[in-house]
DNA sequence: ATTATCTATAGATCTATAGATAATGC
DNA sequence: ATTATCTATAGATCTATAGATAATGC
């Protein structure tokens, strides 16, 4: 039984990526079960045996990555600058992966998104997180000027916005080196 | 003919103004010609007389908004710092225009989307326009220590990444004021 | 027994084409 | 004549349910 298990969950993880890929190409509403399952070398049925709606699979793709990004520990609380400046560069190699997300945020806007809340809940605690790393470093004001509450929002808008122009136009924007402009200027006095 | 024409042109307008609305609702590829349709008293197939495909009045769609931002003129060439700050105040009151350009922004970088190329084109040229707005303010170096090319994307995706935070959470996030804090930043020495 | 997969299929949609009919403008 | 709109419909999809069959684990 513990095999058996085992199994499953490699399964379902076999699916998660497949269902990542085929977001990053088609967008959640775009994306069909039957191109995530033949991913897998599954009907559409056989893969409704794993997850049950559509919706449960987008859920198992959104706790993927809620772990992959605070490194499945606790958050970021005990980052530093630096250390986004290094998530940042780590995005760069991933072009699939900023996709989907990038894809799944545009679309979460529109009513009833089944990310909508996901998002809206993350965002916050980005925020927070962003805020509190700000605080850290610099104490309660940067040397910019600014708050840590002012430039938290601001951080997360330069890393987002960035990606889009990224993904468009890969060899237009240099990602690491735009978000390192920007924490200098939040940094310099 | 002339008043056949006038009124033909009218209905395409109230046609591209319902697109719109659907777009912000469901996105692009969640949006139904029957839905845009319904929405001017038309059936799907009585539509399909003024635009032939789903993707010609996506065409429509993003050529009205290349005017909408160009003023209807010729860009954004003679614009200064604060006039950008009036465009971000106006599009806090226009959450709807706001979410349709976020979610097909979102869309755009899936694959084979229709509004790919006019994505990547349109950036381009809106970090060329911030570029020289900002040359023309500064000079060849930014008080806060950058060019203007390298402030350009900043801006860039300052704006567009506060507009999701903002659609997310309104009240979470002062979009102008956020703005007007990142200026402060590019112009404070 | 339970788990993994499949076939069959209902029930919704969606876009686009074909072709008819009504209304408008010279 | 041209323009505007409609009905009918082909042809693709898509999600989800029902129920059968095969494989695995106690």
């Amino acid at each position: 039984m513990a095999a058996a298990r085992a199994r499953s969950e490699e399964r379902r993880a076999e699916i998660v990526r497949a269902a990542l890929e085929v977001i990053a190409e088609r967008g959640y509403r775009g994306a069909s079960l039957g191109a995530v399952a033949e991913r897998v070398g599954l009907t559409q049925q056989g893969l409704l045996h794993y997850f049950p709606t559509k919706e449960a699979l987008l859920v198992a793709v959104l706790e993927e990555r809620d772990q992959w990004d605070t490194g499945g520990s606790g958050g970021r609380e005990g980052w530093r600058p630096d250390l986004l400046v290094s998530l940042v560069e780590y995005n760069a190699m991933r072009p699939g992966i900023v996709q989907t997300f990038s894809a799944l945020l545009g679309e979460s806007v529109t009513e009833d998104h089944p990310a909508r809340e996901f998002f809206t809940r993350r965002y916050a605690q980005v925020r927070a997180e962003m805020a509190a790393v700000l605080r850290a470093e610099y104490g309660d004001r940067l040397p910019g000027g600014l708050t840590p509450e002012q430039a938290a929002p601001l951080m997360t808008a330069v890393m987002d916005g960035l990606q889009y122009q990224w993904l468009l136009e890969p060899d237009a924007v240099d990602m690491p080196a735009a978000f390192r402009d920007f924490l200098r200027l939040l940094g310099a006095r």
